[in-house]
DNA sequence: TCAACTAGTTTTGTATACAATATTTGGATT
DNA sequence: AATCCAAATATTGTATACAAAACTAGTTGA
């Protein structure tokens, strides 16, 4: 189904979930909802259930739904496993990866490098985003494309925070071109080696990734 | 939300899809469903936007819902993800499980011995399920832990029919008694590499996977 | 005074009625 | 005769009304 209004409900839920100015636990009342978004109950049920399978909220049986931030702990985890994903995307492509593909990375490394020098955040997030798309694809696995996507569309949020620290930028930049070369010279265990660790939240990037958790949860409370 | 009798619908259903009793690309037609439940459309709906996110269905706004049975590829990409995630889940077993979980391994490897001494293929696919979900909460990643059980879980069909193939049963339980002795040791490679094969589709199993998709859609016809 | 039970209220789950969109069929025009 | 357009039909999406279940609070009993 996913009709016009139920869709743009649920997408200004998760950004209202994401970006905390809906708080963890909080329940959702479907009557003032939907008196604020001037629809009925309906569509907000649909939305809620969509929610619910991307894991963004909890549906109890007679009681409500629940907006289920992740803790620090689950944050940990879908990284771990996004990082186990993309290590596998990165061993299927450097064997499977077609001409368009890898020149299209390309581009998207050229196109990075042009963020990193005009430090544009926001530019570079795009092409990053690309990068990645272009890797699952690449891939040759449909299914695996799809459920990459899926987790690397709930890391968002975090990811952005991440990108914003200083001389992140180049750092992801040189890993990129690691995995680049990595897939243009077919060797499949070192571009799963690069991703699992470009990915992967480890040494600093720990530190980085608890301090933009706290952001996002005091961006809550406003 | 989720009330008991749009969950009885998803299950019946599901059941449906899988067994193949409705065909592939066949439309679901809301009023007559609703009219063969004894209920009203609304249930069902709910229903068809959870099996959508199973991805059992396909949703198309204002044409209806679909079913989607996964063809021979899919299914393919689908066994390569879940090889994958339990390769993984057994690296991160080999260090952290827990002497509990450990025991609990070696009883259902014990039950399965019991099973394929009785030649008892129902007992052998339960005992089998036991030992593969404790060994996905022994990784100590809850969400991996919880992708993993979806995966599973939506594979369960085909992979009940590999499991009537002569002398599988025996092969599977040596390869238990692989991987069980991997964690034991603390061997993280070799756990992984040991469960990695263990689920993967390659070789025989790859045309036993095949005869089991054909039969699958046999069964569609009836 | 505390606890347990019951009545009331609130909220979710379901049914039905209504509106909007897509498909289909019939006719008209080229 | 074939194609394109339009009206009719059927089906999805939404709104509202109704039923059932859970929480709350108040009262009664020990």
């Amino acid at each position: 189904m996913s009709l016009r209004r139920a869709d743009k409900i649920r997408e200004t839920l998760e950004q209202m979930i994401v970006t905390g100015e809906l708080t963890n636990g909080e329940r959702l009342d479907e009557m003032a909802l939907s008196e604020r978004f001037g629809c009925s109950r309906t569509p907000l049920r649909e939305a809620f259930h969509n929610l619910a399978a991307s894991g963004l909220l909890e549906l109890v049986p007679h009681r409500g739904a629940f907006v289920r931030h992740p803790g620090l702990t689950e944050m940990v985890e879908m990284f771990e496993v996004m990082a186990e994903l993309e290590a596998f995307c990165g061993r299927l492509a450097a064997r499977r990866i077609s001409p368009q593909d890898l020149a299209a990375l390309h581009e998207t490394v050229i196109a990075c490098e042009s963020a990193v020098a005009a430090n544009d955040h926001d530019q570079y997030y795009i092409e990053n985003e690309r990068f990645h798309h272009l890797l699952y694809s690449a891939s040759g696995n449909g299914f695996l494309s799809e459920q990459a996507r899926h987790l690397h569309r709930r890391l968002k949020p975090f990811r952005r925070l991440q990108l914003r620290v200083r001389g992140r930028l180049g750092q992801s930049l040189a890993e990129h071109r690691v995995i680049l070369a990595a897939l243009e010279n077919g060797r499949p265990d070192e571009a799963a080696r690069a991703l699992r660790s470009h990915v992967a939240v480890q040494g600093g990037k720990f530190n980085d990734l608890m301090a933009s958790y706290k952001i996002s949860h005091l961006n809550a409370g406003a």
